[in-house]
DNA sequence: CGCATAATGAAAAAGACTTGCATCTGAGTT
DNA sequence: AACTCAGATGCAAGTCTTTTTCATTATGCG
């Protein structure tokens, strides 16, 4: 939905950003970055590397996402089928929003709606806790599924 | 917090529950069932088989878990390390609530909040979903953590 | 008590992810 | 443009969680 044409200065943000850490930019790593950018989804590190038509190694890829991830590049999301999603963060949501998937066919829907952040500050507040952030995943059954 | 004593009429309950289904009452499930209701927080296949002293395979711990989830009883929760965590469903919250999880120690704290329901029956709505329910985790650092 | 079938244990497999290590390469330096 | 070296990669092997297979056991109904 959001991030369907890859930005050039989104790349050129993500280049600095690689740079200003001792990161280098390879080759799997654009890759895996310009096919992220495209995905309308969050996607596995498997069907990234079937996608990337294993230009390089499966293992790549996992070390690729937990490196993005750490540089709050990707965000990392659960399905509950014990398997990481990962989805390029675009400046537009900041990253934030949610999904709505089907219990029966795994379509996945994006969601923009999110509750109050109020309910956020109110908890962190209340339990002492800092730097509060959330997953928040809705299922169902789709339309075609019920 | 909420099931800290597990009430017989609940054990009663459940047996029916799986008496109705063709299920049956064994030691091993009573065992976990038992250990479920005194447990503060979600647990891990594995933790759970620790505690039972390895009464029982931890592939039955696995089977139970997987049963029990599909029969209501039990939930499960996803922290994020892939690894499946289950709570006992009681009544009280209708087997609803959240968590807060320090990212740094991986302390757990319950929490009641939650927000309109509205929200959910909104998004059903509006993208065609029946039966939707969601998953809702906070994270962040706990006051030692910080 | 006996029987049908559900549940269990043990071993093996499957799947997701990580690690070790030798090799390679990006990118700053000369 | 060559030099250098820390960071990145590939491949093999390992770890960890969860599932499957199948022979054996045991629950609960009649």
């Amino acid at each position: 939905m959001a991030h369907s044409h890859s930005h050039e200065h989104d790349l050129i943000d993500i280049r600095a950003k690689l740079r200003g850490k001792d990161r280098r930019i390879t080759k799997p790593r654009e890759e895996i970055l310009e096919l992220l950018g495209k995905e309308e989804h969050p996607v596995t590190a498997k069907t990234l590397h079937e996608k990337l038509s294993k230009s390089c190694d499966l293992v790549t890829v996992y070390r690729s996402l937990k490196m993005l991830e750490s540089m709050h590049l990707v965000k990392r999301f659960d399905f509950g089928d014990n398997t990481a999603r990962y989805e390029l963060i675009c400046p537009d949501d900041h990253g934030h929003h949610h999904h709505l998937i089907c219990r029966e066919c795994r379509t996945v829907v994006e969601i923009e709606e999110c509750f109050d952040s109020e309910l956020e500050s109110k908890i962190a507040k209340k339990h002492g806790f800092k730097n509060v952030t959330h997953q928040l995943e809705f299922f169902g059954l789709c339309s075609s599924c019920q």
